[in-house]
DNA sequence: TTGTATGCGTTATCAC
DNA sequence: GTGATAACGCATACAA
């Protein structure tokens, strides 16, 4: 636990000087820094970090909340996220905020204690509502829609764009009956409802009359979720051909649904997601989906707050481009 | 951006007083409390995590340091570590270490510099040879075998004995022929080798002669990596009626390649995982697996560590306990 | 019950 | 090229 001051007396400078070297200042004559060096070695010194941030006034610390990370796209997210934010010499502390309004922010107070230097928060359960609480002095980057109209950044999903080219991606393979699973909104521009306007979009390009009986809403996006959905669909006799689901971890479970209840995908019923999930690939049918690109979301989120750490203004927007994956579910 | 000294000028109190109320101290008078909360409120004031974490010594964060969190099996550990750090207000920074032992050992170094108050680590790609470097002046509990006899605690999981459950399940359900699909270890003691030995014991526990052409080791445990190694199993003609994947990710792999190769699962070959992850519920097969309860293993880290930085003593180890998950992937 | 003095370890400023 | 000084904001020990 030896401190600057140790190191110094060991290598007879001054403190200062020992900073000068730690922190790669030119101005130290060569003979100096090696000794310095070796002092630091002989006493294995680590600079104290509490200290550094105190007087610098910076943590080196970006916090990132989702709601969960044990959900594949966020933990997708999360991976990306902390990569990129490595390369730039930053850490990345993580809060669960459960989707909750309430969670989320209180996570924005949080970095009024200097405890971050910047946040990256996912906002669901914030509404348009919720924009003066965005005003907080230190750098956001909203992983969302632009909802708000607060001095923040946004790294935005191509949402409708995405939900547009999926069901068109249906009818091109012959679907004429095409159900969307989608959630419950707490906002009126949340991820649901903009994916459901590109639903709405591709049908009136497609001149396919909007059935709000094909548009399932579920309270919770989760697997389970929507197999039981998908069951009662079935069940039910809801006549469909096509099923675009909000996100791929539903669409696993409605594959699941199907196979239950031996309706044949993509034979009788075609199904796309969202997000491109690493798992989409393996399943039995592997399950088509559309690809936000989040590996240029993660980098463009860290590299839009880094700037904004360091000084810089301007709020900017990055929506990322997305592809459509076609794969078993969607063959024709 | 009020300190504590604006607040106390502001209730005409001393920047102790201040400091009492915010910590709570119980010999406070009432009236001097709420004079003191009310200057807090119109000051905006927050505490500056920075400057009470070099005075107290602490930071209040934990690391914890994983291959990746972009896997679904640590995907859900660090959910769950995050929630019970969350129960015990200390928050949670990931670090991500891609399994190399090179940056296993990096993060160690890390929190020398008092960047987290305690470490939870997974060791994978470091070996008992690396035991020196677990000596360091901070908490410390490893996710991983006893492999160390460092002063660290340990959070285990039950690789041999649920290997050796997880071989037997499959020769209750009528296999002769099963095949292991593991990694190449780097340490003795690793993940591999242990459930190897739980799948020899199972062996020997049925009477069954052990055949080393059954074990597939492949260098990486993706999802895509087994996938390639079933399909050349089964395209190379090996005999198998039962398989034993080391993890529920490479199952995934495994259930596809065999789909793609038209072989029936569970009729052909009976397949079973280990990790339970969430997904396996849902995959058509439905996955068997092995659950090591992650939850207690979570909570129990968090557990451990807290108690350690506290100044609790002592080494403990904790192996969580099994269960045997039977889904379609292992029916009759 | 409240206040005073002091130091945690680092670095910015400015003088030498 | 190097060093003295001060300050970042808080909390501990002790005094009043």
């Amino acid at each position: 636990m030896a401190t600057i001051a140790d190191v110094a007396r060991a290598a007879g400078v001054s403190p200062m000087t020992v900073s000068n070297v730690i922190n790669g200042h030119p101005h130290v004559r060569d003979s100096t820094r090696a000794k310095v060096l070796a002092a630091m070695t002989a006493l294995d010194y680590r600079v104290n970090v509490a200290a550094r941030n105190l007087r610098r006034g910076r943590t080196g610390v970006i916090g990132l909340a989702v709601p969960e990370v044990n959900r594949p796209y966020f933990a997708q997210f999360a991976a990306a996220i902390i990569a990129a934010a490595q390369r730039r010499d930053l850490r990345v502390s993580i809060e669960q905020t459960g989707a909750t309004r309430e969670n989320e922010l209180a996570v924005l107070g949080l970095s009024r204690n200097r405890l971050y230097d910047g946040l990256i928060l996912s906002t669901v359960g914030m509404g348009a509502a919720d924009t003066e609480h965005l005003k907080v002095p230190y750098p956001v980057v909203i992983l969302g829609e632009r909802i708000f109209n607060g001095p923040v950044d946004h790294v935005a999903m191509p949402n409708a764009g995405g939900a547009r080219a999926a069901v068109r991606h249906l009818a091109d393979r012959g679907c004429r009956r095409i159900a969307m699973l989608t959630g419950v909104e707490t906002t009126e521009v949340g991820v649901s409802e903009l994916r459901l306007t590109g639903y709405r979009l591709a049908l009136q390009d497609l001149g396919l009359r909007y059935d709000p009986g094909l548009v399932q809403r579920m309270d919770e996006m989760s697997m389970g979720a929507a197999a039981e959905r998908v069951h009662a669909m079935v069940t039910g006799g809801l006549d469909f051909d096509g099923l675009f689901c909000l996100t791929d971890t539903a669409a696993m479970g409605a594959l699941r649904a199907l196979a239950d209840l031996a309706v044949a995908v993509p034979e009788d019923v075609k199904v796309i997601g969202f997000d491109n999930i690493e798992e989409g690939r393996f399943l039995v049918p592997s399950l088509s989906t559309v690809d936000p690109d989040h590996q240029a979301m993660a980098e463009s989120a860290v590299g839009l707050l880094a700037r904004r750490i360091d000084g810089g203004a301007g709020h900017e927007e990055f929506v990322s481009r997305f592809t459509v994956i076609a794969r078993e579910s969607t063959a024709v």
